[in-house]
RNA sequence: CGGGACGUGGCCCAGCUUGGUAGGGCACUUGACUGGGGGUCAAGGGGUCGCGGGUUCAAAUCCCGCCGUCCCGACCA
């Protein structure tokens, strides 16, 4: 390709809107362009390297046995209420009617597609199978942001599993696990693999796979030591353990007047924190719930959800807990209380001697004993983690780190297959409802999480194997007839061996050629000009170390193709 | 959906407070020079100042409404 005739848009200033590195970098050097909050254009340099990370994927999925499809991204609306999902997605689901008044959706994902298919398995014989594909997800995100991080139309890669049983299924799972690690190592990306919750997609023994970045919008709770790891939404901490007083025979009330908060009964009443019970207003699918935790913990709102299996959540109004409980905020306990759930952290359990509100304003009670005095109807683990917090495996201290989420596996039971009747007779000629697991990768995400990590302050470091291309050759000396001669040869001559090689043929001057091989990012850059070839030789550079060395002109193409081979592997 | 900011040629921005012929830089076109780190000079082209309404002799500028975009939060595979 010869960038004179390639539409590759640099500018020279940053985009004003773009905030994240791998926004800034992938409008400025030319790979997409905003259409729409959410939705971006991908420019040809920007198709090669999807086309290069989708490349290593498929072979990854290949290489686990799994077979590609392709299924359509409007979708009946019918399927998703047969499955109840199509109330769960809410707002975030695009929807519309086609001209006979039929109502049609833009897919969000595809177990309903995939395991409507799967009615076409027969027999226990056929399993397992692996089918993913990649296409065109549409959320109606609330808040799109970060170029391609958070995207209303991606790409992604889906796969999903069907298996006889259980012990089948957890080998699937497996097979994608290791898959997945090999295809983020062949990416660049530095994946973790953490503990997450499935969210509303349903499941068991989640796995994210996360990109530590700061323009990542998750947290991971991470041990330096071992290798735990967990989504903040999932992780946990082994707590030192607290030892009570005995407390009284009941619970006695405390005249507390102008305290609101925890850190008021810490500060006027020295009743340390951890020694207080938090009582939480909630209302989980429009029942009003009391939440407990202990005074110096938050709450993690999506173990909340996970815990009560929730459509959704929100705090409660104000007017609606007075209504309730007779008392403000400030002054909330759940003793005595039994018209209303009550669910309670973990931490809590065998605790006395506690302080909580009394439900009358400005009056506490002190010598509460969770066990005698509460009527918890669920303990469940609700707390989130702090950095800090000893690790659960090992007592290392945990950190949090910021990460971007580019793959997630989870298992998904017979949920799909039950509401759409998939089965399959076994070898007794019985019928059995195959299990399924579902595996996903967002690829533009994961291409924005490439760019996180491989960039400096003049542009994109592209690992060879996703860049763009994978060297340039750079013709310095444009009225010099002989040096233009060199530089096609050596052009021709990398194509000829297999190489994915550019020409920078234009008739710029020397520093703008530089600069666009910088900003970005091909990883090699051979620069052909008449000083060096008055001595026979070119230049090569590698863009990540800006290591240049002097070739002769008869050696270049081999050594070129010889160093790119070795890190294509 | 709450809070904040912004919207002026392809890109980055000034002008708005105090209303009076729409500007600069970059990019683009042509010519000359130049040629190993975004070069110089000269001459050009390109604008419904986000949209609608109002005030006014006169609106990019003041007022009202709407739309869009970004950031923080809520939310989220």
């Amino acid at each position: 390709m010869r960038w004179s005739q390639l539409h590759i848009p640099t500018l020279r200033a940053d985009p004003a809107e773009a905030e994240a590195a791998s926004h800034r970098l992938l409008v400025r050097a030319g790979f997409i362009r905003q259409l729409m909050a959410g939705h971006y254009s991908l420019l040809p340099l920007g198709v090669r390297v999807r086309t290069k990370v989708m490349n290593v994927i498929r072979e990854e999925m290949n290489g686990i046995g799994a077979q590609e499809f392709l299924l359509p991204s409007m979708q009946p609306a019918w399927i998703w209420e047969k499955s109840g999902r199509l109330a769960v997605m809410g707002e975030e689901m695009f929807r519309l009617k086609d001209r006979k008044g039929a109502d049609v959706v833009l897919g969000m994902t595809h177990e309903e597609i995939f395991t409507s298919l799967a009615v076409e398995l027969a027999s226990y014989r056929e399993l397992p199978q692996f089918w993913y594909q990649f296409q065109l997800k549409f959320r109606d995100e609330p808040r799109p942001k970060s170029g391609l991080i958070r995207v209303r139309e991606f790409t992604m890669k889906d796969s999903y599993s069907f298996d006889l049983d259980e012990a089948g299924q957890d080998a699937s799972f497996e097979a994608h696990r290791g898959a997945y690690e090999r295809i983020f190592a062949r990416l660049g990306i530095p994946a973790l693999a953490v503990e997450a919750s499935s969210g509303n997609m349903g499941g068991t023994d989640s796995i994210e796979f996360m990109c530590p970045s700061e323009a990542g919008e998750d947290l991971v709770a991470r041990c330096g030591n071992c290798d735990y790891a967990a989504n903040l939404e999932k992780a946990t901490s082994a707590l030192p353990p607290v030892t009570d007083g005995p407390g009284t025979p009941e619970p006695r009330q405390l005249p507390t007047p102008s305290v609101a908060t925890i850190d008021d009964l810490v500060n006027k009443h020295g009743i340390a924190a951890d020694r207080q019970v938090k009582t939480l207003v909630q209302v989980i699918d429009g029942q009003l719930t009391l939440v407990l935790l202990r005074g110096d913990h938050p709450l993690a709102d999506q173990k909340l959800i996970d815990a009560t299996g929730a459509a959704a959540i929100r705090p409660a109004q104000p007017d609606e807990i007075v209504a309730a409980l007779g008392a403000s905020p400030g002054s909330l306990g759940a003793v005595g209380v039994t018209d209303l759930p009550v669910i309670a952290d973990l931490a809590l359990q065998g605790r006395t001697d506690m302080t909580t509100g009394a439900n009358v304003d400005e009056v506490h009670l002190t010598g509460v004993d969770i066990a005698r005095d509460i009527t918890i109807g669920q303990w469940a683990d609700l707390r989130e983690v702090r950095a800090g917090e000893p690790c659960p495996s090992c007592g290392t201290p945990l950190e949090l780190v910021q990460a971007i989420e580019v793959g997630h596996i989870f298992k998904l039971g017979r949920k799909y297959t039950n509401v759409l009747g998939v089965t399959v007779l076994g070898p007794d000629g019985t019928a059995i409802v195959p299990i399924m697991g579902c595996y996903g990768i967002g690829v533009e995400r994961a291409i924005a999480a490439i760019a996180e990590v491989h960039h400096d302050d003049i542009g994109l470091t592209w690992p060879v194997r996703v860049a763009p291309a994978e060297v340039t050759v750079v013709l310095l000396s444009v009225k010099d007839g002989a040096a233009r001669a060199v530089a096609e040869d050596i052009y021709r001559g990398l194509l000829a061996g297999g190489a994915d090689a550019l020409i920078d043929d234009r008739d710029e001057r020397p520093g703008v050629k530089f600069r666009d091989a910088e900003l970005t990012g091909i990883p090699y850059r051979i620069s052909v000009g008449s000083r060096d070839l008055a001595d026979g030789v070119v230049e090569v550079t590698e863009r990540a170390t800006g290591e240049k060395t002097r070739v002769p002109v008869t050696e270049v193409v081999a050594l070129v193709r010889e160093i790119i081979a070795a890190k294509d592997a």
